[in-house]
Order: structure tokens, then C-alpha cells, then sequence
DNA sequence: CAAATTTTTGACCGATTGGACAAACGTTAG
DNA sequence: CTAACGTTTGTCCAATCGGTCAAAAATTTG
């Protein structure tokens, strides 16, 4: 009877055992863990084995290449990611669809901090794999959302302002706390940079984006 | 007569020549160019000599090994880098203090992109080289401004907000367009993404941290 | 000028890297 | 059981890495 072929097809046909599953399941948590701190050019091949509990040759038996590991990585990251953001709804109060937008985003970069240091590493160095991805899915997807909140200001529930910076700064605030964690924790201190500081930051950032700093009076 | 001997010390005696003032300074430039887009562990001695315009065995003549450039770098780094937090002044007007403060790391943020990036890129990886400068001097200087911030809300010149907070968001806002300046480019589009972005996102987070999202009424 | 010193380079080295390969080992269908 | 296929590994390889070294070239000093 005919059995499965070659693994590494990598563009198609992802039919695949239950080894084959497990394994390169376990593969990506491994080079989730190792690329997120070391980058892809920082990472080598030994790293990701060595965390995934198997031989070099073996895990290139399932990924034929290190690029095809990190390639995956960042396919499945992007849905994740960018799902609180699908989640934004023109249905509902728009300062609490924002303030939801804002504590989900922000319980990511306290839940899944790799993932957003993986996705930071990927930008700073020029987003060499991931550049068509952000000039197509990405923009079509933040142009509509940036449609959605001017419709909100337009109606008067929310200032006026710039819907694309809004955006921007929300990412910014929230994934600041996983991508520069360590600056964080250092400037805190062990007291107030304890595991309370995301509730801190969850107040400060909802106080910050619905009224800002001007005194009240 | 004495001449001077091994240039490489490192830690101390900087007594140096025309030469090597110039090829260090060089060397540097090429440097920050080289790190701050592929990262420190990205990064090798030859893509250095040659941004540099000069052989490997030169470029080591002039620092021993690659670790001492990019020590110097951040060395020198983090004193502009911090400059306009140092000049967070008690003395004025606090709203007006905050909004030059928040100016003037957008302006840096447009000016010298390549230090916020190799800033960003050595915090992402858990700072392994900067972390006693982040726990000492960097916490000490927060830790001073959040005093005076805190001052300013006693006084009921600012709402009463949690300043660690407040200086991580606005370092997280005006560094996002340098760190992720190829993102921003890429969603604004061609248009919206020109020359003009800074006086936008400028705009932008003055409206946010003065008056934030609520309506005026 | 010439000697002393600084600067530059080609050649080289050991270590590490991503990856290839065949042989050994496990597993499953008939 | 056994043959076919899936899985795992030890060994090897060429390329690249950070860094050394001695000797040539350039510069400075007296």
C-alpha cells in the first residue's frame, strides 16, 4: 500500500502522520523559544534541536530548511496576532471597543510575549520575509479598521484624530511591555515590577487613551 | 622619542592619534549602520570592514574584537539617548515640559533611527551587555522624574496618573516610529506614509496625552 | 635623508555554522 | 513473519565565522 513520501514539501500537500504532527509541533515551540530571544541569524539549527529534544539531523528531517522553521513560525503568528484587532467591531460603544482593543492587546503581550518579540525581531531588521504580508493583508485589514473609528468620530462618540497613529500608539503601548520586558522589570524594580505590573499598565493605559493628562477641571 | 603603543586598551588610556580618532570614528559609523539592522549576533566583522571601507585585520587593529565596538557604541548611545529626559525640567509650565518632552524623542526618533534600533535590538534580546547600566543608572534617572511628575500631580497641575507608566508609553510611542518604521511606511502607504508621517504622528500624541480619546463635551 | 613607529594587508587558523547522506532503527500493513 | 515505509542518528562537508600573525607599506620624527 502506498505510504506518505518525503515530509519537506513545504508549499503543499501537508499530509502528514501523527509523529509527523507532534514533532513538528514540538519543533516550533522550541524555535518559537530560541528565535524570539536570539533572532533568526542569531539562532542556529543545534539551538532549536538541543530545546526540542532531538538530533540536528532529525529536526531537518521534518524542516528541510532553518528558514522553512521560521517561515512558519511567522504564517501562524500573524492570524494570532492580528485577531484583537479583527475583533474591533463597528457594533457596541466605541470607547469600549477601544478600551477591549487595548486590554486584549495588552493581555497578549502578557500571555504570548515571544510571539510579539519573534514579530519585533522580524520588523527591526527590515522584515525581509514578512514585507509583502504588511503592504497587503496588513493594511488592507488596519484601512479598514482606521474606516470604522472615523465612522465613530464622524458620529461624535470619539475625538478626532488620527485613526492610522491611534493604531500605531496602541501597539506600541501594549507590546512594549513583551518586546522591552527586561527594561521594564529593570526600571520597576523588584517591587513594582512584579506580576502586578500589567494591571498597572492596564490602568495607566486606559486612563492615558480616554482622558489623557490635562487635570480634570 | 616614546610613541604611543597598543591602541586597543579599551577601558582606559585614550590617548590616540589623528589616524585613529578618524578610522574609529569611521569604524563606529559603519558599525551603528551594520548592528542596529541585523542585530549584534547578525552582524560580522566584515560587513563592518567593508561599510568601513578597510580589511578585517585593519578594522581590528582599531578595536580588538567585535564585542569592544559595540560596547562603545552603546556606551555612547544611551548618554544622547537619554538627553531628553534629562532635561525634563522641574522649572515651566508641566503640560508644556511633557509635550517638548514627547517632541523631542519623536525628533530623535526621526533624526537617529539607527541608535533606536540598536537600542531596541539589544533590549530585545534581554540586554545582556546593558543590563547593570538599566538597573543602575537608567532606574535611578525614572525613578528622579517620576518624583518630579508625581510633584506635578500633587500640585493638580497634571491628572494624577502613574509616571513609571507614563514615561514607558511615551518611550514606546515616539520609538515606535523608529523601530518600526518599516510597519508604519508600509500601512500608511505611499502617501500617507511620506516625509509628512512625523508631523502626524507629532500631532497625534499631542492630542493623546493632553486630551485623549473622549469627546469634548 | 633615515630610523622609528604606525598603519595596512594577505595568508592563515580553529571553531561553528547550515546542511547532506547513508546506514541503522522502528513501525505498520499484509 | 517480512517487506515496505517512516524515523533517527553518526559522520561528514563546504562555507563562514572571529581572530592571529608576520611582513609590507605608509607615516612621523629628528
Amino acid at each position: 500500500m502506498r505510504r506518505l513520501a518525503k515530509v519537506n514539501t513545504g508549499t503543499e500537500a501537508p499530509r502528514r502522520t501523527r509523529i509527523q504532527q507532534e514533532k513538528r509541533e514540538l519543533i516550533l515551540e522550541a524555535a518559537l523559544e530560541v528565535f524570539s530571544t536570539n533572532g533568526f541569524r542569531g539562532s542556529t539549527i543545534d539551538q532549536i534541536a538541543e530545546a526540542a529534544g532531538m538530533s540536528k539531523p532529525n529536526l531537518l528531517y521534518y524542516f528541510r530548511r532553518k528558514e522553512d522553521i521560521h517561515e512558519t513560525l511567522m504564517q501562524r503568528l500573524l492570524d494570532t496576532w492580528l485577531a484583537p484587532l479583527r475583533e474591533l467591531d463597528d457594533i457596541g460603544d466605541p470607547l469600549t471597543e477601544l478600551r477591549s482593543y487595548i486590554r486584549r492587546k495588552l493581555e497578549m503581550a502578557r500571555d504570548f510575549p515571544r510571539e510579539s518579540r519573534l514579530f519585533a525581531n522580524e520588523i527591526l531588521q527590515g522584515a525581509p520575509r514578512i514585507m509583502p504580508l504588511l503592504a497587503g493583508e496588513l493594511k488592507t485589514l488596519v484601512d479598514e479598521k482606521a474606516a470604522v473609528i472615523k465612522g465613530w468620530m464622524r458620529a461624535g462618540k470619539i475625538a478626532r484624530t488620527d485613526p492610522w497613529h491611534l493604531i500605531f500608539s496602541i501597539w506600541a503601548t501594549t507590546q512594549h511591555y513583551a518586546d522591552f520586558d527586561v527594561q521594564v522589570r529593570a526600571v520597576l524594580g523588584p517591587n513594582r515590577g512584579g506580576d502586578g505590573r500589567f494591571e498597572d499598565a492596564a490602568r495607566f493605559l486606559e486612563q492615558l487613551f480616554l482622558d489623557g493628562l490635562k487635570p480634570k477641571g
